[in-house]
DNA sequence: TACTTGACCGTAT
DNA sequence: CATACGGCCAAGT
């Protein structure tokens, strides 16, 4: 496997549970900014037998990326809610979970805001 | 090779 | 809030 896609999943593996991050703050966080596109592309395509943490990666706006009502979609609601991150019609509050996107920081681990 | 698609994003209007 | 636009680019056709 590539080693940019390696970084992409360790990114995403490294969200701490009940919280969330965008497409956008992944590919950053793996050294890739601007390549959400990848990000996304890479989630449709997990290695089979490959734990991750799929569920915690939405889109900037806090939106669910997958078609509202598709299967994927209420997992996705099922887990969030399942760890104790609100999802409102499909979206989630980043103020108070997102892990705060773009280029910081150092907070990126801890486990409280 | 050329064109289209898509789990996306930031900025502007 | 919603639309539009340009940027991004690997895969598939």
């Amino acid at each position: 496997m590539k080693d940019r896609n390696a970084r992409i999943y360790a990114a995403i593996a490294a969200i701490p549970p009940g919280r969330v991050a965008s497409y956008g703050a992944i590919a950053a966080r793996a050294g890739l900014p601007g390549r959400a596109r990848l990000v996304g592309r890479l989630l449709g395509e997990v290695p089979d037998g490959m734990v991750l943490p799929w569920f915690r990666v939405l889109r900037a706006s806090g939106y669910i990326a997958m078609p509202p009502g598709s299967r994927g979609f209420r997992e996705q609601c099922r887990r969030l809610r399942a760890e104790g991150v609100e999802v409102r019609n499909g979206r989630v509050p980043l103020s108070r979970f997102g892990l705060d996107g773009n280029l910081d920081h150092a907070l990126w681990g801890l486990p409280d805001r």
